[in-house]
DNA sequence: ATGGTTTTTACTGCGTC
DNA sequence: GACGCGGTAAAAACCAT
């Protein structure tokens, strides 16, 4: 029997759900997750679709424009300050084709001139070995943030946690890997997207108990905030993961609220309780799934899937009759 | 280091398609 | 007979002390 052939699972004592805290983030009528949507300048409910508040600025521009050129002629800024660049994308950059602005080649003087320009340019924007280093973090960041399929603000979160260790001098004698690699596991977990320390180690180049200790280090020198996972922001990825329903997702999402309620939750591997509650949803919407594939996209143990999902249907059941 | 708890591995039995 | 599922025992991993 050696069909399976996946990796370990380990959850770190971060992951795990300890005490039920906040709730400023959810809905007031059904305790859905709150997501801002800035077209139309409302706060709404994941799920049921409340709108919690509106008339909030919109930061877009007033005008329209149907095609770039257009674009080019109304905007009167540039492009936004990113914290994803080491110069958060202010400082000057020289174009490398030899061409002045109007698209003319250059003299053979002015080229030498430009080279020279370029070279301490560039000098100048990677001075001290801070910037080189935040220059190579944030490669790293972008890079792992991709292969992790993470949004954009999260890489952003990354790198301002990065930003912020590098100034407390949390550095010395930690790998440059190794503290990005925890800051984009940080962000993750911030922005509601947790990915398991698995995963992060997958696309890392440091060991997993390196990221765990290091994302500690980093938590607690910088005061960061980081709540317990919650169960629930797994199962849009694991239902996704199974082609299963919206319906489905919904339903697993109710069983994960039950089973808080009844705290049944309280020191087990939210990983393995999200997968369990998707497992259960797809069986009561009649939806086909196994527990192997289940455990295959959360990479957690059949044998976890099925001790949890006895759980969940137990605190279902007895709210049932309560 | 040690003990307690949770998760994983490996294996077995049962029912069904 | 392969497959999905359930259960168990022992090992491993983790956390707290």
């Amino acid at each position: 029997m050696t069909e399976n052939t996946r990796t370990r699972v380990r959850t770190s004592e971060d992951e795990r759900e300890t005490e039920r805290s906040d709730e400023s983030l959810s809905c007031p009528e059904c305790s859905g997750r709150l997501v801002n949507d800035e077209e139309h300048g409302e706060t709404v409910c994941e799920d049921c679709g409340l709108v919690v508040e509106e008339g909030s600025v919109d930061r877009g521009p007033e005008w329209r424009a149907f095609d770039a050129q257009e674009k080019s002629q109304k905007s009167r800024v540039g492009a936004p300050t990113t914290n994803t660049m080491h110069d958060k994308g202010l400082s000057t950059n020289i174009d490398w084709r030899d061409k002045d602005a109007y698209g003319n080649s250059l003299g053979s003087r002015q080229r030498e001139k430009m080279q020279r320009l370029r070279k301490w340019n560039e000098r100048f924007r990677t001075r001290d070995s801070k910037e080189r280093n935040l220059k190579q973090a944030l490669g790293e960041i972008d890079r792992m943030a991709s292969a992790l399929g993470l949004p954009e603000n999260v890489r952003e979160t990354a790198s301002v946690i990065y930003r912020r260790a590098l100034e407390e001098d949390l550095l010395p004698g930690r790998s440059i890997e190794g503290v990005s690699t925890a800051c984009v596991y940080a962000a993750a977990r911030q922005a509601g997207v947790p990915r398991s320390l698995d995963e992060i180690a997958e696309v890392s180049r440091v060991e997993k108990n390196e990221v765990a200790r290091t994302y500690r280090y980093v938590v607690r020198e910088l005061g960061l905030e980081v709540k317990p996972a919650d169960p629930e922001s797994y199962v849009p990825r694991f239902a996704s993961g199974l082609g299963l329903s919206d319906e489905a997702e919904h339903r697993a999402r109710k069983l994960l609220r039950n089973a808080k309620e009844k705290g049944v939750h309280s020191g087990k591997s939210p990983v393995g309780l999200a997968a369990a509650a998707v497992y259960a949803a797809a069986l009561l919407t009649n939806e086909k799934t196994t527990q192997a594939a289940v455990s295959e996209v959360a990479d957690i143990s059949e044998v976890t899937i099925r001790n949890r999902y006895h759980e969940l249907l137990e605190a279902e059941e007895s709210l049932g009759l309560a």
